[in-house]
RNA sequence: GGAGUGGUAGUUCAACUGGUUAGAGCACCUGCCUGUCACGCAGGAAGUUGCGGGUUCGAGUCCCGUCCAUUCCGCCA
């Protein structure tokens, strides 16, 4: 035998196992010496049991040896179980009414003073923690996160392999594609001058395979974005991808429903009151201001454009839209406060935000714009009593209801009204199938390219395509969009369409996407899918706010990663191979 | 690409309006301590104040630039 192999888990000894000679082993979480014994806290993944050393039970030898024991040693610890004369202080410790009496011990490996300490880190930089982040994995809280999302990829799995699913893999090297997020690309060494793109997401695979009659399709898969990071962003990141054929939208919308209940069943230990509910994006955007809302609190938005309509203040009289919502018991913001809604909303584009103030009279810079009448309008719209506020927004359409939906959504945070213990789960549908990209000057996919339209919107499409409702659904969860996805279009000549309606000419959509059009010539069965945000529904269930927090090894917000240094620079040589060459950075 | 916040000992933080030798908790090291579990007590070591420049008699503090982390806007089909 190489070292002394543990019998048993720091987490599991009981006083069942009382009097049981057992091994150990572990890392030192503590140690807590006393001058005569010594107390050591030995912690393995599933937890941490009291090691006690009694330099009157061991010989000089063993007991020198122990002394030099520090925190985060490896150690193996042999010795009897035994029950604690007081039951262990600390309420945690699954293990506190037993202890083992060490009688063999063996240093497997020393540990210099670690950079942070593991036993107490809550507070330890980012930067730090991400360094050493092997370290930080020895904590209990990202170890059960972990495994949780370990448990997540079982649940997932069992749930499609008993309704027939395949898994099946999806290459990462692929082709790029123009549309949608940058990609990540990779030289490539016997074509120079050509790259593959890892993929966005394996979109036109699972299509291909629907096409190739696998016709029900899972996988849990790592899709890449070459875009700015945020907490629930990283460049790198899991999807549960789903594609079924000879289907429509309640089908996998059931599909979706059933893998989440089996998700809440084990992780929330409750059952969702099936089906959900649908409610359309229009609607979400005039009554939330979102199209993935948080319905766990009301003050909903309310338009008051018609009553504004006539009055003298400019700015509502030649709005799009007024918006706003309703504060209860708001008349008590400061005017700090109000000056910092004001700059929040401005971050969404608004040009400013009016609010009105129902107190023991009525206060607000726009009261002297707004007749009496106007005044009752808004007033009795919202609802509104005395020591309430009334927050509102005037700007084109999608700027007063975005805007006005931030800021509900900020101030229900700020007052504490959302009510962790419940959840709000949904769908969001009818998505518009295009937008106008100023930006850009064509029109883009909201979705993505491939999504079928509503046929009842069809004949649209030639007219004004903006108007086009598309057959997607989102899943929001708590605010979140946890899942996402559509029927797609099958038939080749509507594909193509869409395509020249993006401003893909006939050329480019040749070279870009022609194999998959002419896929779609070959006999295509109607069928749709679904995504899931994997880590960021592990991160739900979790009760964390960052992904970074749900992956063993996350990036920092500029991409990189502090532990091994990447993204690195290579040699000459391997430029070289690649036919590469670096242009100096421009500044 | 833009905005905010932060960067001081291993670590978490402090240092009022620029002013003596940059402090404290935890960790670490040494000694003492035989039932601790945030062990205790005594002592000690530990700093390029992110980096570069500037203003000043004097800069952790003010100014400019830059890097890193983080949050948000843009972006993310």
């Amino acid at each position: 035998m190489t070292f002394l192999k543990r019998t048993h888990t720091c987490g599991e000894l009981r006083l069942s196992e009382n009097e049981k000679t057992v091994v150990l082993n572990g890392w030192v979480n503590k140690r807590r010496d006393l001058g005569g014994v010594i107390f050591l806290d030995l912690r393995d993944r599933f937890g941490i049991t009291q090691v006690v050393i009694n330099p009157e039970n061991v010989s000089s030898d063993f007991y020198e040896k122990a002394k030099t024991i520090r925190s985060e040693f490896v150690i193996a610890v042999c010795g009897k179980v035994g029950k604690r004369p007081e039951i262990g202080k600390n309420t945690e410790m699954l293990t506190r009414e037993i202890e083992v009496y060490a009688e063999q011990l063996e240093i497997l490996s020393v540990a210099e003073v670690t950079p942070f300490e593991i036993s107490n880190c809550e507070n330890v930089s980012e930067e730090l923690k991400l360094k050493y982040r092997y370290l930080e994995l020895r904590t209990q809280k990202l170890k059960e996160n972990l495994v949780l999302r370990s448990e997540y990829y079982s649940i997932v799995r069992n749930y499609f392999n008993s309704l027939s699913f395949v898994e099946v893999e999806t290459p990462i090297l692929m082709k790029s594609t123009p549309e949608g997020a940058r990609d990540f690309l990779v030289p490539s060494r016997i074509h120079h001058g050509k790259f593959y793109a890892l993929p966005q997401s394996p979109q036109t695979y699972k299509q291909l395979l629907m096409i190739g009659g696998i016709d029900k399709y899972f996988q849990i898969v790592k899709c890449f974005r070459d875009e700015d990071l945020r907490a629930d962003r990283q460049p790198e990141f899991s999807q549960v991808d789903v594609e079924m054929s000879f289907v429509e939208e309640i089908d996998l919308q059931n599909l979706t429903e059933g893998l989440m209940n089996e998700l809440f069943k084990v992780f929330r230990k409750k059952e969702l009151e099936l089906p959900l509910q649908r409610i359309t994006y229009k609607e979400a955007m005039r009554r939330f201001g979102s199209d993935k809302p948080d319905l766990r609190f009301g003050m909903e938005l309310i338009e008051i454009t018609q009553f504004v309509k006539n009055s003298d203040f400019e700015v509502f009289k030649n709005a799009e839209t007024v918006t706003g919502f309703c504060v209860k018991g708001g008349e008590i913001f400061s005017r700090k406060k109000l000056d910092e809604l004001t700059d929040y909303a401005k971050k969404f584009k608004a040009k400013g935000l009016a609010y009105i103030k129902i107190g023991e009279e009525i206060v607000s810079p726009i009261k002297k714009y707004l007749s009496e009448e106007v005044l009752e309008n808004i007033l009795s719209s919202f609802d509104a009593q005395k020591g309430d506020l009334i927050l509102l927004v005037a700007d084109k359409e999608s700027v007063a209801q975005t805007c006005s939906g931030a800021l509900r959504l900020k101030v229900a945070k700020d007052l504490n009204l959302i009510d962790e213990s419940k959840d709000s789960i949904f769908w969001v549908v009818e998505f518009p199938l295009l937008e106008f990209s100023e930006e850009e000057n064509r029109y883009v996919a909201c979705h993505h390219p491939f999504t079928a339209p509503l046929s009842e919107d069809v004949f649209l499409m030639e007219t004004s395509p903006e108007k086009v409702r598309a057959r997607a659904y989102d899943l929001v969860w708590n605010g979140n969009e946890v899942a996402g996805g559509s029927i797609r279009i099958h038939q080749n000549d509507v594909q193509r369409k869409l395509f020249d309606l993006i401003g893909l000419t006939e050329e480019e959509a040749r070279e870009k996407f022609g194999f998959f059009l002419d896929a779609l010539k070959f006999g295509t069965p109607p069928h749709g899918g679904i995504a899931f945000g994997l880590d960021r529904q592990v991160a739900l269930f979790c009760g964390v706010e960052q992904i970074r927090d749900v992956i063993a090894f996350p990036k920092t917000v500029s991409a990189s990663s502090l532990m091994d240094g990447s993204p690195s620079t290579v040699t000459e040589e391997q430029l070289g191979l690649l036919g590469l060459e670096l242009k100096q950075k421009t500044t």
